[in-house]
DNA sequence: ACCCTAATTTAGGTGAACCTAAAAAATAGC
DNA sequence: GCTATTTTTTAGGTTCACCTAAATTAGGGT
């Protein structure tokens, strides 16, 4: 039976891996393990020996290893951290892809729960992600609480206090001016993933995508 | 003498807990240390004792240690890590400080200087952080930066991007039908203080200076 | 059915990061 | 200045994540 301890990131890199390679529902060899993580054979042997006695995967001797309801579920959660991660990192911060696959692999294992649902809150990733069926929708905690979300992802006809405004420029101090500035209160008339007509405490003004990106709202 | 090997996140908490406990720049203890990281004195030695020999401490047996300059380096760079994450968390994601403070403390020995440099700008610490001597600007990357101009002010013959429309209005959506909205490139094809000529995606059209006043374009 | 090869596992080793218990050094009290 | 106490170190053990080399098993070809 499986000890729920946190486990070691080893451990969560291999059950990643071990889902990377099962895409065609087949068991998965230890060779192609080995490949993939660039460890010795006796060296997955040995991993997939102790994840199986966890039971977090179905490892038979000399024929592969698959993942269990329990593992699969550990994946998915790795997977869903990482590909946060990795967004945060491209889109908001524009890390290559290639830094930020490097450095979301190493993060993936630290997120807290918390820290993860904040940070997809972030990216406006409630958006029905449809690849997340193991996420049953339990969420108790998405208690009223207020989320702060980039205008671009806020939907029309809602209203919200302008939190922040990232990379400031002029362009943002006309902004302010004109009534969208960090405290004021906004309604999203309309918006269309291309523009976004904007009615402030001032009057009425309409922005891009890539600017609506910048301001933060509170809902 | 230090081999430059990528210090593993013990080691670098090491250094960090020393850091904090030579605020009055005497001689960390082992005792001292032992409490604060919560492991055992035999341990806290084993560990200083290694920091010795790769030249990150001044360690002398029975009396202490404390951190040398590449130590101190070291040091400085976590805590800068540490301190923008923790910012990041709280100010951005929301999260509170002690859980921030936990993942920022798991966070700081994986953030690479690209990433950690990427988070500073996003969080806007380029401001002079005197703290951060050692943090030479390398910032390479600040391209051509185009900047946001009133329509009127816009030469004749240039070519921009329409990013916001400022009081809106029938007249300004019937602009927008025109081509003339936010993420729409257009051409000032003709201007002289009173009017102006401007070529959309979807045609062309003319308008007087108070409209094209309200029109910030960003070239 | 049998051998050969390739894949896999077992056996045994290393270093890092922890531990406990015992020895040694420093310090404090008188 | 000597002993008692506290602090620190040494010695030796464990687990985890890796390794190499040797033994074992599975499967394909004839």
């Amino acid at each position: 039976m499986a000890s729920m301890d946190a486990l070691s990131e080893s451990a969560e890199m291999m059950i990643k891996n071990i889902n990377e390679l099962a895409s065609n529902g087949e068991r998965v060899r230890t060779s192609d393990l080995s490949t993939k993580t660039e460890l010795k054979p006796a060296t997955v042997t040995e991993m997939i020996q102790r994840l199986g006695e966890i039971g977090l995967v179905d490892y038979q001797p000399y024929h592969g290893v698959h993942l269990t309801k329990q593992g699969q579920h550990v994946a998915d959660v790795i997977e869903h951290r990482f590909n946060i991660l990795q967004r945060f990192l491209t889109e908001i911060l524009g890390v290559e892809k290639e830094e930020a696959a490097e450095v979301a692999c190493r993060m993936e294992h630290i997120l807290t729960r918390d820290v993860e649902n904040r940070l997809s809150d972030f990216l406006g990733v409630d958006k029905e992600t449809e690849s997340d069926l193991f996420c049953h929708k339990v969420n108790v905690d998405s208690e009223t609480e207020s989320e702060f979300i980039p205008l671009n992802n806020f939907k029309e006809g809602k209203t919200g206090k302008v939190r922040l405004i990232l990379e400031k420029s002029e362009l943002t101090n006309t902004l302010e001016q004109a009534g969208l500035s960090p405290g004021r209160t906004i309604i999203v008339k309309k918006a269309n993933g291309k523009s976004y007509d904007i009615e402030t405490e001032e009057g009425s003004l309409s922005l891009d995508s890539d600017l609506a990106a910048k301001i933060i709202i509170q809902n």
